[in-house]
DNA sequence: AGTGTGGTTGTAACTAGTTTCAGAAGTCAA
DNA sequence: TTGACTTCTGAAACTAGTTACAACCACACT
């Protein structure tokens, strides 16, 4: 199968045989050269370039145990603020020697188990999950391999794994305490599918503990099409609303387009507050406010948990990140008291 | 290091002895189990659970000489083009049963070389890359480990490596003939940095070999505030202009909500076009008028013909990816001709 | 009874590295 | 000149799997 390309490839016995060294030689000349006398060295080294040798990661993984391989489920990476967890994952895993195998789950929990078993098969010596709710199977699995596991985007000190997240009721909570600190009442909300994310389901149970009436609920995917969609039934079925919570800013930003198309003015008939503060949402117009949720600080911080907690045995404990709400130019005074 | 979690990995030698069997008959129960009688699989089997063993992916992946791991490496995923073309390879590997590990290099060729050494050791067996210009050291890294390379985002069928992707000249092109068919004549072309990305440069060269005149080029980061800040610079420098090609669709989400702040109306007061038709694009008010780049596509052919590169070893040949001008509501003919 | 065949099984030799340990050589001081 | 010491080196044993090969058994057929 793997010949095509040269006929055999060399081991460390091909360039020990070639320097007329012994493989221990070549194995120290791979590793602290330094030990060996430079004269010998030479000759590995010219064996080496000759042979064209790379040595087997393999090979050396089952000596060291270690793989230096570390997965990340998530459920997409075409919402932007995964992408950009991801990205810091990756960045903060490079500086501890670590590589990162991506996984995408779709929400969907089957293909999570299935994509978890594969990064258990490769050899992974740690994972990262978003979220904390997920199959029975995922623990059973979990249980026999026993490698360190960090949950995200997220925040419970209670749960079983480490989590290190934000505390999403909270960061709704400081976005409907915003709008209802503007005097807003008729408060629409924007959710993407319930069933999909215990995250979105914590933002809604935020909601549900602050809130006095039943919440005015809608859903819609994660598009500005959807999001339009949706708009245009809320303001139907809810003539008046003043305010658009969006648990998510993909779909505020897609509510506030679709808005000025309508020619409803945002802040003036309409305050709308997402939660993410995505980096595009301070240039939308109006500017969006939003729930900033510091999400490449979280894959930073549980990136370097990770490594350490693989580096030293030592179960990290929980770091919650703290969201904070950036006021700009999509929220005001709901309009409808003043004028009366 | 590694035995805090248990005081030593099991192998199939503990599991052999405690099954009372042989090391063969474990590996064959783990592999095709059919090949071994029911009562001794069945020992085996309980072995295997009393003992919580897994085998070692790396003790597999010595004899079978594949490690099952492809590299792909990227400018960026904060970016939405970039991860869109990722979540499509993840997806269409996995039907392969391959895993992805990603690495960024931030634009930079140090970080590319750093990146691309690191997936080579780690033993991947394919990588892809975006763009074809690099440095000679990578084409040296590459010579010498010799596995399969498939470079994205650029059409070449004349490039050493097999390229996927699509013609970014053609791409720039058809930009530039939508809106000169519409009447334009003084066009501003806002670009991401130009010595960043081959792609930006074929893109540019395009541009000049249809353009009659020099072109005025403005830059700008891959940010809304950067375009916007641009979009400001265009309009004190070319008060005449009536159009904008933006070589990528976030310059041009970025100048229509600039412009949008500003007043100026658009399609009417100028014409905005851009390149890759994010997702997002269509739902912008008015909805960009972009060049639609299947970067998703793309994505699954290049991680395809890798995969059965790796698969059977036959060099794949160059794919071009077409591009297409998706027409929407940012541009129309020129209003100062109807004028005149 | 003797041979042939198929199904299982175990021994030992592989895969490609690292590491231990013993010994050889060289340097220095007594 | 001898002993103590360091420095370097190689044989062999180790990591954890797979696999070639030979052997064994049971059964069927001559």
């Amino acid at each position: 199968m793997r010949e095509f390309f040269n006929r055999k490839r060399h081991n460390v016995r091909d360039v020990a045989k070639l320097a007329g060294v012994s493989v221990a030689t070549v194995s120290r000349v791979l590793n602290n050269a330094d030990i060996v006398s430079k004269d010998k060295r030479a000759r590995v080294e010219s064996a080496i370039e000759a042979l064209q040798f790379v040595p087997s990661s393999s090979a050396r993984a089952i000596n060291s145990g270690r793989t230096r391989l570390v997965g990340a489920l998530v459920p997409t990476l075409d919402h932007a603020i995964f992408a950009r967890y991801i990205s810091a994952i990756e960045a903060e895993l490079d500086t501890q020697s670590l590589s990162l195998i991506v996984a995408t789950t779709g929400y969907d929990d089957d293909q999570e188990l299935d994509k978890t078993q594969r990064l258990l098969n490769i050899g992974v010596e740690g994972l990262l999950v978003s979220g904390i709710a997920r199959a029975d199977n995922f623990t059973k699995l979990l249980s026999r391999y026993q490698i360190p596991v960090i949950a995200t985007s997220y925040y419970d000190a209670q749960h079983a794994l480490p989590t290190i997240g934000y505390d999403n009721a909270k960061a709704a909570q400081s976005a409907w305490d915003h709008l209802a600190g503007l005097g807003h009442k008729n408060i629409a909300i924007l959710t993407s599918p319930v069933n999909e994310s215990d995250r979105t389901r914590a933002r809604l149970k935020g909601l549900e503990a602050v809130s006095t009436e039943p919440l005015r609920v809608f859903e819609a995917h994660f598009d500005y099409a959807s999001a339009a969609t949706a708009t245009c039934e809320i303001l139907e079925k809810l003539p008046d609303v003043t305010a658009f919570l969006c648990l998510s800013d993909v779909l505020a930003q897609g509510a506030l387009l679709q808005l000025g198309k309508m020619g409803v003015k945002v802040p003036q008939d309409l305050s709308i507050i997402g939660i993410d503060d995505l980096p595009s949402s301070a240039s939308f117009d109006p500017p969006l406010t939003s729930v900033h949720l510091p999400v490449g600080q979280m894959g930073q911080a549980a990136a370097r948990a990770l490594a350490l907690w693989i580096e030293t045995g030592q179960t990290p404990s929980p770091i919650e990140i703290n969201s904070r709400i950036c006021v700009r130019g999509s929220t005001r005074p709901n309009g409808r008291i003043i004028r009366e």
